[in-house]
RNA sequence: AGUCGCGUAGCUCAGUGGUAGAGCACCUCCUUGACAUGGAGGUGGUCGGUGGUUCGAUCCCACUCGCGACUACCA
């Protein structure tokens, strides 16, 4: 094996032979365990959060799989409709042509043209991730299998009523021209100008003045309207106003909606452009005046001087004619929100138009209550709350998209304008008995992506087949996802689940944080912030990392600024870490599913990391290689059997861990036991055995045995995290371990297997807890480390091996020490070890305590008395310390009354000792000060 | 406005009603035969503030300050 880990060459090499072994496909007869991968659009590219959710689905993937479940992870793309249409219309525009150039037929083959070319860019990145989902499985969501699950939906839906057509406002995005749902359109706060306007009375002298912040739609109101409890427009009631610039006149109206203390406590209303106003105009009769056009420019229904004006050159000139009639009475500024595309950043339009809506209400009510009752369970359990709130305040969905690239909506038009729908155009005619000649046309609109994504849990498996997958994979067991699509996808796949299958699409919904930057920054191309997974696994230099950052941005003066911090952060590019410390540090951090902000340190960290289970593993290896048989009688050792007894430990931990998906713990447990306890202390505990004189060869089996085992089965134990550094090393430990099957006390209980990830994950109960080991090798533990702070702190050099004296040694101190002399004078670097007797005369020396035991260290020509008193000084000081706080708890009558007798008792053993050794200590102190001289 | 979350070492984060933890950073010593991507030792925190419950609070409760996310509304 080479000196050091190097992943770049190994990761590749092992996904190919993974991937073409057909390992990721479920096999056996376990109990089913699945995954939903959440579809990535076909235009994306792998970030940061895709890289840490598949990491953590991948974990519990090949756990599981390793633990004999039947294990699914499917995979797929999802088509993205408004996402992937702007990305070929940008291509096409690059040439300088328009979709409508081009007509839905042609446009369409160029998207499928595109995604064939580059829409599986997410899917390579994928692979070196290590992500073992079922390839052989991949799915689309515009297969046609999955696209007839869509119309299956949408058809039975409206069998039952359940989705229906309407003529009503809806999110209008005047640049992509289609409607969105209310879920994508995103509000932030924006400066604006309220504006004071008078609407004279039609009759008489007089005016109301109302407050807007979108004066231009003055042209479409219909009313004006004020609360009915607001006196001061009780006179005005009933009356009509003349609505400038129109000639219309429009009557003053009450209604409880209106807020009396907001503005001037009149209100205009437009019913055709606000969504409150739609309201209020249901109510009242208003009649609903659409002054725009699909993108947004006024129309026919303007005074024709304004007519084709885009609505924010109207507002100035409405505006303008406004003031001129001395009509405007103020403009304050005035923070508002604005509702923009998610996808365009265009200003949403409320818009009046047919649309297909999903009537929601009775699909939502038993999800809730699937939730209520705990049949589909949140983890984190506090997001629940966030479901049940959207839940209950659900509006009907609106789903029909003016675009091309999606799901056509299965409705037919004659030019009557009746509408059918169904599965196809046969089945319509068919099932309305239409004239063979009668003229048919399809809708032209496609449906909501999330629409699809809906069915996803059960499309996937051939729904609306029964199919063996189906029915062994559905329900599926857990969803992971971030909590941004708790509403896009989460609640809709639990409505449509509940509703086609009867039953939810998963039992567990883990919620993932956000991957933010190192200062907890969202990652966003225009902060220049953005970290690629794939540049952390490989690497990438300055130079390169300053082009990607810094190319096609939105906003080209912030170039200087994100090239000055990348160059600051980043002064020698990024280095390679590989795969496997990625993921760590994504399980590491993956917790109680807070943000996460990526630092480098800590992939830093778990590269070390690493690189010791690689040296850990040369070492094993080159101590049992050519060592001939060893099956043959075998002796274990105290260190033996504590290691395996600590594994034992740490594989129960890990197990309850991962059961609660605190994939932290996990990772903590496994690295804690690899590198404090496997490689600190077990490798150097084998030295005395292996190199010892005195040891025997049935000793030497035993230590050797040991070794090649639980690295054999650490490295099952840590392959769901770290898939790829396991294999590789597990390939050179297996034939070692395979001539060993047989011998009884082996505890590998690997079948033989061609892939790590096929072999059985290590149980608990594998292996032997070993008390009487484990508080041996603690007390070797403690002794080592009193030696060490002594050298340690005294600077002496390791390879100076000292004498070590010991005062006060009872009978287990005496014997423990001679049992174990080879140990503890190889790790403490120790010549001899000798306990006083009573009478004994000390020399001076320096002294550390166990318990009641001292050990002495002598001084001459290693200490100096000065350290030496510096050093009592610190460590007496510490104890008095204690000894305070546990007087004043022990003093207080209170506290030994009420406190459980075990917690007494412990603080006054506690004490006891720390009194006693205190006295040793300051005797010790006085004599070290008069060596001194001080 | 409502809901949820966060505030613990210089940084990023775990954690517990009974002696405060990790990684990184920092200081000292060491190239010893698995590993300098390493070893040994060490420095560093009135656990945001105030009050309450309790024998005991970093942890539970109330209030408060600071930060964040989401949902709704804002004419």
């Amino acid at each position: 094996m080479e000196k050091a880990y190097s992943p770049g060459e190994i990761e590749t090499r092992t996904y190919q032979r993974w991937e073409s072994s057909g390992a990721f496909a479920p096999s056996g007869e376990g109990e089913a365990y699945c995954i939903m991968l959440p579809p990535p659009n076909v235009t994306g590219t792998l970030h940061m959060g895709h890289a840490f959710q598949h990491t953590l689905m991948d974990t519990l993937t090949r756990w599981h799989r390793m633990r004999g479940y039947s294990t699914l992870w499917q995979p797929g793309t999802d088509h993205a409709g408004i996402a992937t249409q702007m990305v070929v219309e940008r291509q096409l525009g690059a040439e300088g042509k328009h979709r409508l150039d081009l007509g839905r037929e042609k446009f369409l083959e160029r998207v499928w043209k595109w995604k064939a070319e580059s829409g599986s860019t997410i899917t390579r990145q994928m692979r070196r991730l290590g992500t073992s989902v079922d390839w052989s499985r991949d799915k689309f969501t515009m297969d046609p299998e999955l696209s007839r699950g869509v119309t299956e939906v949408f058809v039975r839906l409206h069998e039952e009523g359940l989705i229906y057509r309407g003529k009503r406002l809806v999110n209008w995005d005047p640049v992509l021209l289609t409607a969105v749902s209310d879920l994508e359109v995103l509000s932030e706060e924006e400066n604006g100008s309220l504006w004071h306007i008078r609407y004279p009375l039609a009759q008489g002298a007089g005016h109301v003045v109302v407050a807007t912040t979108r004066p231009e739609t003055l042209l479409g109101d219909t009313a004006v309207a004020v609360n009915p409890d607001d006196q001061r427009y009780q006179p005005l009631l009933g009356k009509q106003l003349t609505l400038p610039l129109t000639g219309r006149t429009i009557p003053v109206i009450a209604d409880g909606y209106v807020d009396a203390a907001f503005g001037s406590g009149a209100v205009k209303i437009t019913p055709a452009h606000d969504f409150n106003d739609y309201e209020m105009g249901l109510r009242h009769n208003l009649a609903q005046i659409n002054i725009f056009t699909p993108d947004a420019k006024l129309n026919e229904n303007a005074p024709e001087r304004f007519r084709g004006l885009d609505r924010f050159d109207a507002r100035k000139q409405i505006v303008a004619e406004l003031e001129a009639a001395g009509l405007i009475e103020k403009i304050e500024p005035h923070k508002l929100k604005v509702p923009r595309g998610d996808r365009t950043g265009a200003v949403i339009e409320p818009y009046l138009t047919d649309q297909w809506y999903v009537k929601i209400a009775p699909l939502a009510e038993p999800a809730l209550k699937a939730v209520e009752e705990g049949r589909t369970r949140f983890v984190p359990e506090n997001w629940s709350k966030t479901y049940y709130e959207w839940m209950r305040n659900i509006k009907d969905w609106c789903v029909s998209r003016q675009l091309w690239w999606g799901h056509r909506i299965p409705a037919w038009y004659d030019d009557a304008g009746s509408i059918y729908v169904g599965r196809d155009e046969a089945e319509v005619r068919k099932k309305h008995s239409l004239a063979p000649d009668l003229r048919l046309r399809q809708d032209d609109d496609v449906l909501d992506t999330w629409f699809s994504s809906a069915l996803w849990p059960f499309s996937t498996l051939g729904w609306p087949d029964t199919t063996a997958p189906l029915k062994k994979f559905y329900p599926t067991s857990v969803l992971v996802t971030g909590f941004d699509i708790i509403f896009f996808w989460v609640a809709r796949m639990m409505m449509m689940g509940l509703k086609f299958m009867g039953d939810v699409p998963f039992r567990d919904v883990y919620i993932t944080g956000l991957i933010r930057d190192e200062n907890g920054d969202k990652m966003s191309k225009a902060k220049g912030n953005i970290i690629d997974p794939l540049d952390v696994i490989d690497g990438i230099s300055l130079a390169d990392l300053l082009a990607k950052r810094t190319s096609g941005l939105m906003q080209p003066h912030l170039k200087d600024k994100i090239d000055k911090a990348t160059r600051k952060q980043f002064p020698d590019g990024i280095a390679p870490f590989g795969t496997d410390a990625l993921r760590f540090t994504f399980a590491s951090l993956a917790g109680a599913s807070r943000d996460i902000n990526f630092e480098f340190g800590r992939v830093g960290g778990y590269r070390n990391f690493c690189n010791k289970l690689w040296n850990g593993a040369r070492f094993v290896l080159m101590t049992v290689e050519g060592q001939g048989d060893l099956s043959g009688a075998a002796e274990l050792s105290i260190a033996d059997r504590w290691i395996v007894s600590r594994f034992a430990a740490t594989l129960a931990q890990v197990d309850s861990s991962l059961k609660e998906y605190r994939f932290d713990f996990a990772a903590t447990a496994l690295y804690e036991f690899t590198w404090y306890e496997f490689c600190d202390w077990y490798l150097e505990l084998t030295k005395p055995v292996l190199q010892g004189e005195a040891t025997t060869e049935a000793q030497k089996r035993g230590t050797r045995r040991t070794l090649l085992t639980v690295l054999e089965a650490l490295l099952r134990a840590l392959h769901p995290l770290m898939p790829f550094i396991t294999e590789e090393i597990w390939q050179r430990v297996i034939p070692l371990v395979a001539p060993l099957a047989a011998a009884a006390d082996v505890r590998a209980t690997t079948s033989r297997t061609e892939l790590l990830m096929q072999a059985r994950y290590p149980a608990s109960t594998d292996y032997a807890a070993d008390s009487q080991a484990e508080a041996e090798v603690s007390w070797m533990k403690q002794f080592i480390l009193a030696v060490r702070q002594i050298r340690g702190e005294m600077d002496i050099a390791p390879s100076r091996k000292i004498p070590l004296l010991l005062q006060n040694a009872g009978e287990r101190d005496r014997a423990l020490t001679q049992k174990h002399f080879a140990y503890l004078s190889r790790l403490a670097g120790l010549e001899a070890i000798t306990p006083l007797s009573a009478g004994d005369a000390a020399p001076e020396s320096a002294t550390a305590m166990l318990g009641d035991l001292t050990l002495l260290v002598p001084m001459a020509g290693l200490i100096d008395p000065k350290a030496e008193a510096e050093r009592l000084t610190k460590r007496i000081a510490k104890n008095e310390s204690d000894v305070g706080k546990l007087k004043g708890k022990l003093g207080n009558a209170s506290f030994v009354k009420h406190a459980p007798p075990d917690v007494v008792a412990a603080d006054q053993a506690r004490l006891a000792e720390l009194e006693s050794q205190n006295l040793s200590l300051a005797a010790q102190l006085e004599r070290v000060r008069r060596l001194g001289g001080t």
